[in-house]
DNA sequence: ATTTTACTACTGACTGGTCGGTCTATTCAA
DNA sequence: TTGAATAGACCGACCAGTCAGTAGTAAAAT
């Protein structure tokens, strides 16, 4: 058993998971600029400067490059939600810490954002099924915290549902319109909504 | 001058502009399922149950057949937004009106709505740049709601373009999770949103 | 009343080109 | 000398769009 040459689990060097990644980033701003449908393998293999052997080489098919992209968004808005859930804090600051990991993630991965807020629905089979997991499990952390401040009487009785829909868009939606470096930082942007949504834009009577 | 054969500005009869609008129609159903780059034209021919010549005949290209799609969204946004304005009111009402405007036309047509939001990348030249025009219209009109009620001191002071993001998202995203005939109705929907964005969701102290 | 003309509405075979993916051959580092 | 890493020719399938042709019908001409 030779110990030069590590492998992981799936028989691949620690050199090839690194390659690896660098193709899955490279081809996320690919496919947030032209679509994943629109994008051809040919132009993946250019933008990567490899040719198809490469290519299918370390992605294996261009759907699981897909998925790959979508792994790598659920993993950062996870740590986030685990960071958020360490800070601690009321209901109203948990929702606050939640938001700003949130729209940390989609300033950092913009182009992994698009994609996975885009294309999600060429994800076919065991991809799909472990993609709306993973949505799904993320959407209940969201509604916890919703249920916990209605619970403790820090947010007034609501559909906590309708809650989560209207929460998640409002951060989500942000990858349409706004861009790291641009007019606003992740911080104001995260005040401004979060003081949006727990004290609403009327003023105070 | 033949006078029995009533023709639009285009050339084409009234019959002919129906049956156009029952094939937009369909196909947007088919692109919202399959998605515009992955809908092929012979799809799109049997959801019609007509050939590719009858196809061709009405929607002249793929890419004019999403722009009608574009379209026919925009025109309904803009329609709903002209009621709001009609109806008047105050700010806050103003603001509960357009969100109800907006959430009536993604209950009405999910499907166009769907390709509207997905799909606008794929617009190219004159049709992308229509596009980006109406859509620019439509934000600046829910801006100026906003700034109205800054300015008469019914809203508290804000960045207006942050809470335009903030509401388009919180609405629009509402195509992804919510269907007509759910859970919720539109009003309930409406009202709910316009609460939370105008009252926030803590607690009064 | 009947033929001719003109035009709408439509078919489906076909075209040039592109697609995702495979395969053989080769390079190169250890 | 072995196997990881790579190129690019190649494959069958499929793509958007075209085209020659035609059935049906309403208007015009006879």
């Amino acid at each position: 058993m030779p110990q030069t040459r590590v492998k992981d689990k799936q028989g691949k060097s620690a050199k090839w998971q690194a390659r690896r990644h660098e193709i899955v980033d490279a081809s996320a701003k690919v496919f947030a600029e032209r679509g994943y449908h629109a994008t051809s393998t040919t132009e993946l293999c250019e933008a990567n400067g490899i040719g198809k052997g490469a290519l299918y080489y370390y992605i294996g098919s261009k759907e699981q490059l897909l998925a790959a992209i979508h792994d790598r968004v659920m993993d950062e808005v996870m740590l986030g939600a685990d960071r958020a859930a360490l800070a601690g804090g009321t209901p109203r600051e948990q929702l606050a810490g939640l938001g700003e990991e949130l729209l940390d993630v989609i300033f950092r991965f913009p182009d992994h954002v698009w994609v996975f807020l885009h294309d999600f629905p060429a994800l076919t089979g065991k991809n799909a099924e472990m993609f709306r997991q993973r949505r799904r499990a993320y959407e209940r952390r969201v509604e916890s915290v919703f249920q916990q401040g209605v619970e403790s009487g820090d947010f007034r009785p609501l559909d906590t549902r309708l809650a989560v829909i209207a929460w998640l868009g409002m951060h989500n939606y942000t990858y349409l319109s706004l861009r790291a470096g641009g007019h606003f930082s992740v911080k104001e942007v995260a005040k401004a909504f979060a003081d949006i949504f727990v004290w609403g834009i009327a003023t105070r009577g």
